[in-house]
DNA sequence: TACCGCTTGTGAACGCATGCACAAAGTCGA
DNA sequence: TCGACTTTGTGCATGCGTTCACAAGCGGTA
């Protein structure tokens, strides 16, 4: 990286690829990894490590060094080489790549079990994401307090939002009521949903929305275990169980 | 262990790509969205709808259509040219393919907030997930039932996961306590964990862990909202930068 | 029966992500 | 000061996953 010139990405420029599209420069996968990265090495400092190598990290993380390596390198040059990295050097490094430079206030939509949960979960306010706002439309509901933040009617949720700068909405609401609580939000000036209802949201280019969905995780594991008790049972592979008589020609 | 320069010649070969390894022909990738899919299908079932062709269902699944092609294609044929999907033939094949064609036995370990909340939740029975036995530490609440089962105390595990089948272990206890749980599942013959606590768990290779982390996903959003508002401020994509000075005046 | 329009299934191209291997670049001890 | 040793940063190859594009196949229709 040092002698290079000017050029910034040394990849052979393909044809003409948007210019608003270069920011994408560090893949989403690695994004997800550096908040892995930081949680580890805020550990470290907490234990009063100061330096640590990639190898040392990559376990801690539970990845391979080398692509620790390439993820880091995203973000520059920040390591010494015969050494390896200043853990308060990485930690503020990868903090400003993931803007934790600045808290995000967050709002719960949906106070059943799961917001609750998360309105009473500890660990957001200390990682630069307060929750500062809570809805439902229960009026029992309304005006209780719930992990120190009073439960808002959702009709004053665009008020609300805006008045406590609210960045990332949560949707804990039956899946029914999630798609027009997202367009609440988004009206709302909220561009980061997190999903937590079983349903695929409809949203404009400019709002990002990640879903949790447990039935899915779930789901994943079951087909985990049904392969593996397919493969000791010997069945040889072919997708197409079931062999009634989906078994046609197959050159 | 830096590599000799002896071994030239590496290029690793994999010599033989195992017959076996053939089995996972299935993208990992292509499983999540199976099991999306197999939702929206369901859902259409429940409205009387009998045909789906892949671009509805795509649409409906949040998609591109060519890929919710390719991704049934792993599974089979089980399409009509010109007609489009069965839904009940779709549905049962996917079930199939995921294992969902019968039960698998949840367990719960950490019955706090979140832990609750899970217990509690309505979804995962009917989805053929039922919730069969709860575990923390915490001697308030052994026996009381929470969600219809009394929680056990942690050191019952193994006998009871033996006892009730439990196929998939969901741990929800603080962070510290979660290779420990961890390693207690894995000896009762759970071979499935849905980790919630934000830690890297580590296992035998013939253990299938999903983690849900939620501080994760947040950072995720903080990245995106951090690169668009950099986006608007004109600052052309470069990640060093180091904001600390950089920030005081743009050229 | 023969044709027509529609939708699937998939070969092939492309692009992203992973992992390897090693030169570059630094530290440390003598 | 020098050389040996350590670890980073990255070019490159490989493999996976996505997307495109279209032939094959099917139902409906004349
Ligand atoms: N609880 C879990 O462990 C769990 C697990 C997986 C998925 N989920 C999903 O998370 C969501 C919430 O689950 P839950 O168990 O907390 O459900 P819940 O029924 O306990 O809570 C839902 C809450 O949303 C409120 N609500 C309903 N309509 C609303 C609206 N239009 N605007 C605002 N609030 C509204 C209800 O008053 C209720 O308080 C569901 O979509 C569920 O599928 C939950
Ligand atoms: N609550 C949330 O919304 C939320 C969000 C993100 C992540 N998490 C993570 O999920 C986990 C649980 O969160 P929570 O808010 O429910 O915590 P909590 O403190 O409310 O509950 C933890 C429970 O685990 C039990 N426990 C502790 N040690 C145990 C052990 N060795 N064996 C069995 N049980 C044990 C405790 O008695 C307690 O009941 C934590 O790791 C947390 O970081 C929670």
């Amino acid at each position: 990286m040092a002698a290079q010139r000017g050029e910034g990405e040394t990849t052979t420029t393909p044809a003409e690829p948007a210019d608003r599209e270069r920011a994408r420069a560090i893949p989403e996968a690695a994004v997800a990894r550096l908040a892995v990265y930081l949680r580890a090495l805020s550990g470290m400092a907490d234990q009063g490590v100061t330096a640590v190598s990639s190898e040392e990290l990559s376990q801690a993380a539970g990845v391979n060094a080398a692509k620790l390596r390439k993820d880091l390198s995203y973000i520059g040059s920040y390591g010494t080489r015969g050494v390896g990295y200043d853990v308060e050097v990485l930690v503020s490094h990868i903090e400003r790549i993931l803007g934790l430079t600045r808290n995000h206030s967050v709002a719960v939509v949906g106070i059943g079990n799961l917001g609750h949960a998360l309105a009473n979960y500890g660990g957001f306010p200390g990682r630069g994401f307060p929750v500062t706002a809570l809805f439902d439309v229960d009026a029992d509901l309304i005006g209780i307090p719930v992990g120190g933040i009073p439960v808002n009617h959702i009709d004053e949720i665009t008020a609300i939002c805006l008045e406590r700068e609210v960045s990332i909405g949560v949707i804990a609401t039956p899946p029914p009521a999630a798609q027009s609580v997202c367009d609440r939000l988004v009206s709302a000036g909220v561009q980061c949903i997190l999903n937590f209802a079983p349903v695929v949201l409809q949203v404009p280019d400019n709002v990002e929305v990640r879903k949790v969905d447990l039935a899915v995780e779930m789901q994943i594991l079951s087909f985990h275990v049904a392969r593996r008790a397919d493969e000791a049972a010997g069945v040889s592979v072919d997708n197409n169980g079931l062999g009634v008589d989906g078994m046609v020609s197959r050159p």
